[in-house]
DNA sequence: TGAAATTAGTTGCAAATGATACTATTTTCC
DNA sequence: GGAAAATAGTATCATTTGCAACTAATTTCA
Protein backbone atom coordinates (compact mmCIF):
# COMPACT_ATOMS: atom_id res chain seq x y z
CA UNK A 1 0.00 0.00 0.00
CA UNK A 2 0.83 3.31 0.71
CA UNK A 3 4.80 3.41 1.94
CA UNK A 4 6.03 6.56 2.71
CA UNK A 5 6.47 8.48 -0.62
CA UNK A 6 9.99 10.77 0.64
CA UNK A 7 13.03 10.02 1.74
CA UNK A 8 13.96 12.39 5.21
CA UNK A 9 16.03 10.66 7.42
CA UNK A 10 16.35 13.12 10.44
CA UNK A 11 20.16 11.66 11.19
CA UNK A 12 21.49 12.39 7.58
CA UNK A 13 19.03 15.60 7.64
CA UNK A 14 21.62 18.95 7.39
CA UNK A 15 19.85 21.99 9.00
CA UNK A 16 19.11 18.87 12.27
CA UNK A 17 23.01 17.85 12.08
CA UNK A 18 24.11 20.87 12.23
CA UNK A 19 21.64 22.09 14.98
CA UNK A 20 22.25 19.40 17.08
CA UNK A 21 26.27 19.52 16.80
CA UNK A 22 25.97 23.08 17.34
CA UNK A 23 23.87 23.36 19.83
CA UNK A 24 26.01 20.09 21.70
CA UNK A 25 28.91 22.38 21.29
CA UNK A 26 28.08 25.94 22.07
CA UNK A 27 25.87 24.36 25.22
CA UNK A 28 29.49 22.35 26.68
CA UNK A 29 31.29 26.07 26.33
CA UNK A 30 28.20 28.34 27.67
CA UNK A 31 28.28 26.40 30.70
CA UNK A 32 31.48 26.77 31.16
CA UNK A 33 31.62 30.27 31.31
CA UNK A 34 27.86 30.60 32.90
CA UNK A 35 29.63 28.73 35.61
CA UNK A 36 32.58 30.65 36.12
CA UNK A 37 31.90 33.96 35.28
CA UNK A 38 28.11 34.32 34.86
CA UNK A 39 28.07 35.38 31.38
CA UNK A 40 24.97 34.65 28.62
CA UNK A 41 26.06 33.08 25.47
CA UNK A 42 25.19 36.98 24.33
CA UNK A 43 26.91 38.73 26.54
CA UNK A 44 30.18 36.74 26.00
CA UNK A 45 30.14 37.28 22.69
CA UNK A 46 29.80 41.19 22.82
CA UNK A 47 32.83 40.66 25.36
CA UNK A 48 34.90 38.98 22.85
CA UNK A 49 34.02 41.16 19.76
CA UNK A 50 34.95 44.55 22.09
CA UNK A 51 38.31 42.28 23.55
CA UNK A 52 39.41 42.34 19.63
CA UNK A 53 38.38 46.48 18.85
CA UNK A 54 36.71 48.62 20.72
CA UNK A 55 35.12 51.32 20.93
CA UNK A 56 32.05 49.68 18.82
CA UNK A 57 28.74 51.01 18.77
CA UNK A 58 26.04 48.66 19.19
CA UNK A 59 25.08 48.66 15.72
CA UNK A 60 28.70 47.91 15.31
CA UNK A 61 28.66 44.96 17.85
CA UNK A 62 25.32 43.53 15.81
CA UNK A 63 27.40 43.85 12.80
CA UNK A 64 30.66 41.49 14.26
CA UNK A 65 28.38 39.25 16.08
CA UNK A 66 25.38 38.35 13.72
CA UNK A 67 22.89 39.37 16.80
CA UNK A 68 20.20 40.48 16.81
CA UNK A 69 20.06 44.19 17.26
CA UNK A 70 17.31 43.71 21.18
CA UNK A 71 19.98 40.30 22.18
CA UNK A 72 22.75 42.65 21.60
CA UNK A 73 21.13 45.69 23.44
CA UNK A 74 19.80 43.63 26.41
CA UNK A 75 23.70 42.36 26.68
CA UNK A 76 25.56 45.52 26.87
CA UNK A 77 23.02 46.90 28.89
CA UNK A 78 23.38 43.98 31.58
CA UNK A 79 27.22 44.22 30.72
CA UNK A 80 27.42 47.91 31.70
CA UNK A 81 24.82 47.08 34.85
CA UNK A 82 27.44 45.09 36.14
CA UNK A 83 30.79 47.03 35.53
CA UNK A 84 31.91 45.30 32.75
CA UNK A 85 31.64 47.79 29.84
CA UNK A 86 31.00 51.50 29.51
CA UNK A 87 28.77 53.84 27.13
CA UNK A 88 29.96 57.23 26.23
CA UNK A 89 27.71 59.32 24.16
CA UNK A 90 29.02 59.18 20.20
CA UNK A 91 29.92 62.83 18.93
CA UNK A 92 28.97 61.98 15.80
CA UNK A 93 25.50 60.68 16.38
CA UNK A 94 23.28 61.12 19.43
CA UNK A 95 21.31 58.54 18.45
CA UNK A 96 24.33 56.26 19.10
CA UNK A 97 26.78 55.25 21.87
CA UNK A 98 30.30 54.04 21.78
CA UNK A 99 30.74 50.79 24.19
CA UNK A 100 33.97 50.06 25.47
CA UNK A 101 35.39 47.18 28.16
CA UNK A 102 35.96 48.44 31.32
CA UNK A 103 39.15 47.45 33.09
CA UNK A 104 37.17 44.76 34.70
CA UNK A 105 36.04 43.53 31.00
CA UNK A 106 39.45 43.28 29.83
CA UNK A 107 40.04 41.49 33.27
CA UNK A 108 37.13 39.09 32.19
CA UNK A 109 38.27 39.51 28.40
CA UNK A 110 41.91 37.58 29.42
CA UNK A 111 40.63 35.35 31.67
CA UNK A 112 37.48 33.65 29.27
CA UNK A 113 39.31 33.73 26.00
CA UNK A 114 41.80 31.55 26.67
CA UNK A 115 39.36 29.24 28.35
CA UNK A 116 37.40 29.39 24.73
CA UNK A 117 40.47 28.70 22.85
CA UNK A 118 41.12 25.47 24.89
CA UNK A 119 37.61 24.60 24.51
CA UNK A 120 37.96 24.97 20.76
CA UNK A 121 40.88 22.95 20.38
CA UNK A 122 40.01 19.98 22.90
CA UNK A 123 36.87 20.21 20.09
CA UNK A 124 39.27 19.92 17.11
CA UNK A 125 41.11 17.94 18.71
CA UNK A 126 41.07 14.86 16.33
CA UNK A 127 41.09 17.29 13.24
CA UNK A 128 44.20 17.88 10.61
CA UNK A 129 44.45 21.93 9.80
CA UNK A 130 43.65 20.89 6.80
CA UNK A 131 40.13 19.19 8.24
CA UNK A 132 39.71 22.54 10.36
CA UNK A 133 40.16 24.41 7.04
CA UNK A 134 37.44 22.54 5.12
CA UNK A 135 34.95 22.45 7.75
CA UNK A 136 35.45 26.49 8.21
CA UNK A 137 35.43 26.80 4.35
CA UNK A 138 32.69 24.34 3.82
CA UNK A 139 30.15 26.44 5.87
CA UNK A 140 31.05 29.81 4.77
CA UNK A 141 29.37 28.22 1.37
CA UNK A 142 26.66 27.71 3.49
CA UNK A 143 26.30 31.11 4.59
CA UNK A 144 26.75 32.65 1.45
CA UNK A 145 23.98 30.29 0.31
CA UNK A 146 21.78 31.73 2.63
CA UNK A 147 22.86 35.33 1.84
CA UNK A 148 22.10 34.73 -1.62
CA UNK A 149 18.38 33.97 -0.20
CA UNK A 150 16.91 32.56 -3.05
CA UNK A 151 14.47 31.09 -0.20
CA UNK A 152 11.75 31.83 1.22
CA UNK B 1 52.31 47.70 26.99
CA UNK B 2 50.12 44.77 27.58
CA UNK B 3 48.35 43.63 24.12
CA UNK B 4 46.18 41.70 24.13
CA UNK B 5 47.98 37.79 25.04
CA UNK B 6 45.57 35.91 23.09
CA UNK B 7 44.69 35.86 19.71
CA UNK B 8 40.48 34.96 20.01
CA UNK B 9 39.17 36.06 16.69
CA UNK B 10 35.07 35.37 16.88
CA UNK B 11 34.64 35.49 13.31
CA UNK B 12 37.56 32.48 12.92
CA UNK B 13 36.04 30.73 16.03
CA UNK B 14 34.55 27.44 15.40
CA UNK B 15 31.90 27.22 17.97
CA UNK B 16 30.42 30.63 16.96
CA UNK B 17 30.37 29.60 12.99
CA UNK B 18 29.04 26.68 14.16
CA UNK B 19 25.74 28.56 15.83
CA UNK B 20 25.98 31.43 13.26
CA UNK B 21 25.20 29.10 10.58
CA UNK B 22 22.78 26.86 12.00
CA UNK B 23 20.70 29.05 13.54
CA UNK B 24 20.46 31.35 10.44
CA UNK B 25 19.66 27.87 8.26
CA UNK B 26 17.62 26.32 11.10
CA UNK B 27 15.83 29.73 11.38
CA UNK B 28 14.81 29.75 7.62
CA UNK B 29 13.40 26.49 7.85
CA UNK B 30 11.67 26.82 11.09
CA UNK B 31 10.05 29.87 9.61
CA UNK B 32 8.63 27.96 6.58
CA UNK B 33 6.66 25.08 8.85
CA UNK B 34 5.66 27.45 11.71
CA UNK B 35 3.76 29.81 9.33
CA UNK B 36 2.32 26.78 7.35
CA UNK B 37 1.57 24.56 10.31
CA UNK B 38 2.14 25.87 13.00
CA UNK B 39 4.71 23.76 14.09
CA UNK B 40 7.63 24.52 16.43
CA UNK B 41 11.24 23.29 15.71
CA UNK B 42 10.19 20.23 18.61
CA UNK B 43 7.01 19.22 17.31
CA UNK B 44 8.41 18.91 13.36
CA UNK B 45 10.72 16.97 14.73
CA UNK B 46 8.77 14.33 16.90
CA UNK B 47 6.35 14.11 13.86
CA UNK B 48 9.97 13.55 11.55
CA UNK B 49 11.03 10.31 13.43
CA UNK B 50 7.45 9.45 13.92
CA UNK B 51 7.05 9.09 10.06
CA UNK B 52 9.77 7.30 9.69
CA UNK B 53 9.78 4.72 12.38
CA UNK B 54 6.26 4.35 14.80
CA UNK B 55 5.47 3.97 17.20
CA UNK B 56 8.01 5.26 19.34
CA UNK B 57 8.02 5.78 23.40
CA UNK B 58 8.62 9.58 24.30
CA UNK B 59 12.34 8.05 25.51
CA UNK B 60 12.75 6.32 21.90
CA UNK B 61 11.89 10.00 20.43
CA UNK B 62 14.52 11.45 22.50
CA UNK B 63 17.26 8.77 21.63
CA UNK B 64 16.45 9.71 17.94
CA UNK B 65 16.12 13.36 18.22
CA UNK B 66 18.88 14.35 20.62
CA UNK B 67 16.44 16.24 22.34
CA UNK B 68 15.77 16.75 26.20
CA UNK B 69 13.17 14.81 27.52
CA UNK B 70 11.25 17.49 29.03
CA UNK B 71 11.11 19.29 25.26
CA UNK B 72 10.01 15.86 23.59
CA UNK B 73 7.51 15.69 26.44
CA UNK B 74 5.67 19.08 26.02
CA UNK B 75 5.89 18.72 22.14
CA UNK B 76 4.20 15.02 22.32
CA UNK B 77 1.63 16.39 24.47
CA UNK B 78 1.17 19.52 21.88
CA UNK B 79 0.48 17.10 18.92
CA UNK B 80 -1.50 14.91 20.98
CA UNK B 81 -3.98 17.75 21.78
CA UNK B 82 -3.98 18.52 18.27
CA UNK B 83 -4.53 15.31 16.96
CA UNK B 84 -1.43 14.93 15.29
CA UNK B 85 -0.17 11.63 17.27
CA UNK B 86 -2.01 9.46 19.52
CA UNK B 87 -0.42 7.91 22.66
CA UNK B 88 -1.50 4.39 23.80
CA UNK B 89 -0.04 2.40 27.59
CA UNK B 90 3.16 0.50 26.27
CA UNK B 91 1.95 -3.17 27.70
CA UNK B 92 5.29 -4.02 29.21
CA UNK B 93 6.04 -1.29 31.08
CA UNK B 94 3.39 1.12 32.81
CA UNK B 95 5.29 4.59 32.56
CA UNK B 96 5.64 4.36 29.20
CA UNK B 97 3.47 5.45 26.44
CA UNK B 98 3.26 3.87 22.44
CA UNK B 99 3.36 7.16 20.43
CA UNK B 100 2.58 7.40 16.79
CA UNK B 101 0.84 9.85 14.20
CA UNK B 102 -2.24 9.83 13.49
CA UNK B 103 -3.76 9.89 10.17
CA UNK B 104 -3.99 13.81 10.09
CA UNK B 105 -0.17 13.20 11.38
CA UNK B 106 0.93 11.41 8.70
CA UNK B 107 -1.14 13.93 5.99
CA UNK B 108 1.27 16.69 7.75
CA UNK B 109 4.39 14.16 7.76
CA UNK B 110 3.75 13.99 4.06
CA UNK B 111 3.45 17.52 3.40
CA UNK B 112 6.34 19.07 5.25
CA UNK B 113 9.08 16.31 4.51
CA UNK B 114 9.28 17.10 0.90
CA UNK B 115 9.13 20.70 1.79
CA UNK B 116 11.55 20.10 3.86
CA UNK B 117 13.90 17.97 1.87
CA UNK B 118 13.50 20.85 -0.72
CA UNK B 119 14.78 23.28 1.77
CA UNK B 120 18.04 21.28 2.12
CA UNK B 121 18.62 20.68 -1.34
CA UNK B 122 18.22 24.29 -1.82
CA UNK B 123 20.66 24.81 0.78
CA UNK B 124 23.34 22.72 -0.45
CA UNK B 125 22.36 23.86 -4.09
CA UNK B 126 26.22 24.42 -4.66
CA UNK B 127 27.83 21.89 -3.11
CA UNK B 128 29.11 18.50 -4.96
CA UNK B 129 27.92 15.26 -3.55
CA UNK B 130 31.54 14.97 -1.94
CA UNK B 131 31.29 18.28 -0.36
CA UNK B 132 27.96 17.19 1.05
CA UNK B 133 29.46 13.83 2.18
CA UNK B 134 32.62 15.90 3.90
CA UNK B 135 30.75 18.19 5.66
CA UNK B 136 28.56 15.36 7.37
CA UNK B 137 31.75 13.48 8.28
CA UNK B 138 33.25 16.38 9.91
CA UNK B 139 30.63 17.16 11.75
CA UNK B 140 30.09 13.20 13.24
CA UNK B 141 33.52 13.73 13.90
CA UNK B 142 33.04 16.55 15.95
CA UNK B 143 30.29 15.05 17.55
CA UNK B 144 32.29 12.00 18.56
CA UNK B 145 34.39 14.81 20.16
CA UNK B 146 31.57 15.40 22.47
CA UNK B 147 30.96 12.45 23.36
CA UNK B 148 34.00 11.18 24.47
CA UNK B 149 33.60 14.02 26.66
CA UNK B 150 37.45 14.56 27.71
CA UNK B 151 36.67 18.20 28.84
CA UNK B 152 35.57 20.46 31.61
C1' DT C 1 11.83 -10.85 48.92
C1' DG C 2 12.20 -6.12 49.50
C1' DA C 3 14.87 -1.77 50.18
C1' DA C 4 17.58 1.16 47.24
C1' DA C 5 18.64 2.83 42.88
C1' DT C 6 17.16 3.77 38.23
C1' DT C 7 14.02 5.13 34.65
C1' DA C 8 9.60 7.27 32.09
C1' DG C 9 7.29 11.10 31.96
C1' DT C 10 5.32 15.56 33.80
C1' DT C 11 5.15 20.08 36.02
C1' DG C 12 6.86 24.57 37.74
C1' DC C 13 10.05 27.99 37.49
C1' DA C 14 13.35 30.95 35.54
C1' DA C 15 16.17 32.53 31.89
C1' DA C 16 17.08 33.50 26.97
C1' DT C 17 15.39 34.92 22.63
C1' DG C 18 12.95 37.04 18.74
C1' DA C 19 9.18 39.76 16.54
C1' DT C 20 6.87 44.05 16.82
C1' DA C 21 6.25 48.47 17.88
C1' DC C 22 7.99 52.72 19.63
C1' DT C 23 11.13 57.22 20.48
C1' DA C 24 14.75 60.00 19.07
C1' DT C 25 17.90 61.31 15.78
C1' DT C 26 19.85 61.52 11.26
C1' DT C 27 19.84 61.23 6.23
C1' DT C 28 17.72 61.76 1.77
C1' DC C 29 16.28 64.41 -1.84
C1' DC C 30 12.36 67.20 -3.85
C1' DG D 1 14.62 74.15 3.93
C1' DG D 2 11.84 70.66 5.30
C1' DA D 3 8.81 66.48 4.75
C1' DA D 4 9.58 61.57 4.27
C1' DA D 5 12.37 57.66 4.86
C1' DA D 6 15.91 55.31 7.26
C1' DT D 7 18.62 54.24 11.39
C1' DA D 8 20.19 53.56 16.62
C1' DG D 9 18.57 51.86 20.40
C1' DT D 10 14.94 50.48 23.81
C1' DA D 11 10.65 48.42 25.72
C1' DT D 12 6.89 45.11 25.50
C1' DC D 13 5.16 40.75 24.80
C1' DA D 14 4.90 35.97 23.61
C1' DT D 15 7.49 31.70 22.78
C1' DT D 16 10.88 28.47 23.47
C1' DT D 17 13.84 26.09 26.32
C1' DG D 18 16.43 23.95 30.18
C1' DC D 19 17.02 22.74 35.03
C1' DA D 20 15.37 20.89 39.20
C1' DA D 21 12.09 18.61 41.60
C1' DC D 22 8.52 15.38 41.59
C1' DT D 23 5.38 10.89 40.92
C1' DA D 24 4.93 6.40 39.48
C1' DA D 25 6.74 2.21 37.81
C1' DT D 26 10.58 -0.88 37.22
C1' DT D 27 15.04 -3.00 37.97
C1' DT D 28 18.88 -4.38 40.85
C1' DC D 29 20.98 -7.27 44.07
C1' DA D 30 22.05 -8.23 49.04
Amino acid sequence: MSRPSVRLVLAEYLPYRLSVTSNRASGLIARAYQARFGLTVSEWRVIAVLGEAAPLTAQGVCQATAMDKVTVSRAIRALDERGLVRRKPNPADKRASDVMLTTAGAEVYAEVAPLALRYEAALLDAFTRAERNQLMALLEKLESRLDKGGFK
